[in-house]
DNA sequence: TTGAAAGCGCTAACAG
DNA sequence: CTGTTAGCGCTTTCAA
């Protein structure tokens, strides 16, 4: 059996109250007691019972994660920064990863609640309306992490989607690239879906260059299937010169379809990923990317769900965090930059 | 405020313990009442709080993880073996993540006493003597997950590293490799480091091959400094065919390092990856390494610890899953086997 | 400065 | 079949 409080009480004669005060409030405790106290619980090795605090503060000082699919690297840096931010702030973290499974998520969440979890990262996939519903029925402080929601009043944090797909895009066409295809996710998924197909589509557009939804293969999901998706984009548009994938992962599998193919990436085909994960540095060639701040976004939400919870109403309820190129060499320069 | 046992049990009409009664004993009690606490419940949203049922069933359904490294994929897929086991026989998941810190791994196992989790899965790691001494504080069940003890009477699973690592460079033999090298971790690992290099000088020695350590580069952890290591085993070894590298992070970047340098896999150099990590299938070319059975190995060590905390002991201490060779691209073939 | 006692939300005898 | 009561390990008034 565990040592309790009454234990130390006992050994060291003195009542639990005076044990729980040497823990909590140690000045109000008369030295020679208190030092018997503490002898005690070295003897026993006395370590507090976290489920009688919590039930006593009404917190845990745990948060609970779920991501979507713990096999994409996307998520091992997310899950570093929320980590390290909650080492700092005193929290633990119960991950649980749901293999993009309704029932699984739902499972995970009222265990959230049971567990009397302080708070809850929901990671990555859009929010459906049910989701939202399961959400709101918890009545628990939610941040959201590399994903939003313009429909509900969801805090959040991640990158600007749109923006990222149209600066990788811009480098594609400052390098002097006109004939762009892309390789994306169904526009149903409005995260890592439509807006990276927005920034697309916008880059072209400004640049007076074709815009035609036949130059974009979508894919569903995220599975393996890149080589059937490469395969249709380049029977549809022979004549592309660079692909934006949204994705690190599509952009790997785009390459080791084409080495199969004969095709030479960058010399025939420059290809620009997206996510920079850590494996973009050791593909051949290495890939040219837009990278995430993944270990930010991580910290952040932490950080603000930290805020949330404490009632230190934060800044902004939907915040987005910088995203950067990251230029390799799986994108070939036709042309030197324009200007700044 | 959460609604507790008195609200559904005041909204009901009924006492606290025929609600109690209701969640884990429907049959005692009448069924008019049992549907008033039903509707009661549902109306209410209430859920038991795990805290105060921990309390008193001195168990919380609950399993610790350690993890040394989250960004390593090779971990993924045990924790996707261990999420689905757990969620078979009914426990949580708590992820920690060390990032091979000492004072964090400690800081880690004490919260997971604290939080009274049933048992304990420490992944991977050798068990140092003072990490065994924390582990044996703690009087908790655990389990060693790849990893093992053979100091210490620990119960693990994992696979056999020294014949996985001697299959890997008997299959290179088999193919007629004769001048093989190694790209390995440094000696003093006992888990991902002796025992492979071990397996690989025993296949050397049984062939009648050299195996001398001037063919054998040590890298220091996890770190990516296989560059560094490719160049001095090249200039040490310079008529090698084939390298055995103990992990597929290392084996992918020998393959990128070597693309660097012109020379080409397999055809001058064939490498042999270990772990059968998912990138080891997107590489170019796609990667030949030995699997190990990650999921199972998940999967499997939270069976044991299951039948540990439930004092069904289990029939073997330390458990060794079967590995398999995974025959891709990477390695070339020079005489085709000489039998089964 | 300290101890006794109440109570956090729940379960489990024990009567009735 | 059901309600009352004690108690899980701890914190926190409230007196002393």
């Amino acid at each position: 059996m565990k040592p309790t409080i009454k234990d130390v009480a006992k050994l060291a004669n003195v009542s639990i109250s005076t044990v729980s005060r040497v823990m909590n409030a140690p000045e109000t405790v008369v030295e020679t007691k208190k030092l018997r106290v503490l002898d005690a619980i070295e003897r026993l090795k006395y370590k507090p019972n976290a489920l009688a605090r919590g039930l006593i503060y009404k917190k845990t000082n745990t948060l609970g994660v779920v991501i979507p699919d713990i096999r994409n690297p996307y998520y091992a840096d997310i899950i570093r920064g929320m980590e390290d931010a909650s080492k700092m702030l005193g929290y633990n973290l119960i991950i649980c990863n749901t293999d993009r499974d309704r029932a699984r998520l739902f499972s995970y969440l009222n265990n959230f609640y049971e567990k009397q979890v302080d708070g809850i990262l929901y990671t990555s996939d859009p929010v459906y309306p049910d989701y939202y519903k399961a959400l709101q029925r918890l009545q628990m402080p939610v941040v959201l992490v590399s994903t939003h929601s313009m429909e509900y009043r969801l805090p959040s944090v991640k990158i600007n989607d749109e923006q990222a797909a149209y600066d990788a895009v811009k480098y594609l066409i400052d390098s002097g690239h006109t004939s762009i295809g892309m390789i994306g996710f169904h526009l149903s998924d409005s995260i890592a879906g439509l807006p990276r197909y927005e920034g697309f589509a916008r880059a072209l557009r400004e640049h007076d260059l074709d815009d035609s939804k036949d130059n974009v293969v979508f894919v569903n999901g995220w599975s393996y299937d890149t080589p059937d998706a490469a395969a249709q984009l380049i029977a549809r548009f022979p004549s592309v010169t660079a692909v934006f994938t949204s994705s690190d992962e599509l952009a790997i599998g785009l390459i080791a379809y084409l080495h199969e193919q004969g095709i030479r990436v960058p010399e025939q085909i420059s290809v620009m990923g997206f996510d920079n994960i850590r494996w973009g540095n050791l593909s051949i060639p290495k890939l040219t990317t837009v990278a995430q701040p993944t270990y930010e976004i991580g910290f952040r939400s932490v950080m603000k769900l930290n805020a949330i919870i404490k009632e230190q109403d934060d800044s902004e309820l939907r915040e987005y965090l910088p995203h950067t190129i990251i230029e390799r060499a799986s994108a070939k320069i036709l042309k030197s930059f324009s200007s700044p």
